[in-house]
DNA sequence: TATTATTAGTGAACGGTGTTTACTTTCTGA
DNA sequence: TCAGAAAGTAAACACCGTTCACTAATAATA
């Protein structure tokens, strides 16, 4: 069996490479992708700025490895709580809850993961490669998640899974971006009470869920 | 009555400032912020770069003014059918595709008008100047539109009306960004079926909506 | 082991950005 | 008419991502 071959060269090839992501990401959880700059980081870890050049072909690619690992850590989260077998209607919140405090930890990887989609676009009907893409997997749970609350009639029997977690899921998405943007969103004193973050993803979620529920006067 | 006096030079300048707004218009609704350069811009209105800074003292200030008239738009196509006399859950749900319909139309303008919020920020605990902002009254407008809902029955009493609003913004944020940057979002086969943009629209204002109201067997 | 081929790393440059400064031209108000 | 303000500009500064020709070090081969 082909043992995975590593040399010795390989090996501290890769360590380099781990040692200027590892720079990157903290350069880029404290600044985002604007304070991010090529030379900066060179400087960093003591390299000439052409060098970053023989590990990555872009800046961005640079990056996207940052996103996609961020991303996996959302989705590993969870799938975590996805896979528990507490009562189905905190399970669901709980899902919701999750994605939006993971995203909130790292506000900046969570907009750029969004900000860098548009790669020329167009009328591209269906994006390819999406379902195995980390986002896609995330997707994939939270449809599921819907499929059962349709099944076992916690939510209404009309609802498509598929549209119903776009939908969700753009809710998620709207709370992670708002922190992302205006870090102090749930403790904004936008007409008076406010709410202690934690406290806040939870009452969102529960609206979220709540829109999907069958109504048991 | 002192009818704002405007001199020929200054009625000159500000046509001229027009013009630059009008041209940095054009392309920042076509490419966004990135695609608009100072220099393409002076070269667009055949005047130098730095002429430019005569009338603008940056371009975020430049590209300020741009997001907000274009939340200005927002805010009145929202005020309008607030201020219509239709059934309740009609005038909430359409209130809330509105919002999400208007950022749709120019996705660039919506993304900026939070991507560059941060200003320093830190730990503010109260946003100055918030209320008065066009996002402030497109909140507020929100706000007593719960507030109504919970008083005359159709949303369940122990909602926090502020609370509550700030839940359902981030739901019509969340809907909206994935727009500006995933512009198929809707139509997007993600376990299949799919809908037209404005279809989805009202069927996530619905969801969002729903979230509110107060159970009726 | 000696030699070749491959890889790691660099300095300098290209074309781009926002912005500032010193300067000239144009216009306006007294 | 003439001083002073405003409009407009060319050139430079300090950045940016990226490329290229080049050298130094390492790995593979004869």
């Amino acid at each position: 069996m082909t043992v995975a071959t590593s040399s010795p060269a390989e090996r501290r090839r890769n360590k380099i490479r781990a040692r200027i992501l590892s720079a990157a990401e903290t350069v880029f959880a404290r600044e985002g992708a604007e304070g991010l700059s090529i030379r900066r980081l060179a400087e960093n870890i003591d390299y000439s700025p052409a060098a970053i050049y023989k590990y990555f072909n872009s800046k961005d690619e640079l990056v996207d490895e940052l996103k996609e690992t961020f991303f996996e850590l959302i989705l590993e989260n969870v799938h975590r709580i996805a896979d528990t077998s507490t009562p189905f209607y905190d399970r669901a919140r709980d899902c919701v809850a999750t994605y939006i405090r993971v995203a909130a930890e790292k506000p900046h990887h969570y907009a750029a993961a969004f900000a860098g989609e548009s790669t020329s676009s167009g009328p591209v009907d269906n994006e390819p490669g999406f379902d195995q893409s980390k986002k896609g997997q995330a997707f994939n749970v939270l449809r599921n998640m819907i499929s059962e609350g349709v099944e076992n009639g916690a939510f209404r029997a009309e609802i498509d899974p598929s549209l119903a977690a776009k939908s969700v899921w753009a809710s998620m998405h709207g709370l992670a971006m708002m922190i992302a943007h205006i870090p102090s969103y749930p403790a904004l004193k936008l007409g008076q009470p406010s709410m202690a973050r934690e406290d806040f993803f939870e009452f969102h979620a529960d609206q979220v869920i709540r829109g999907l529920e069958a109504h048991h006067g």
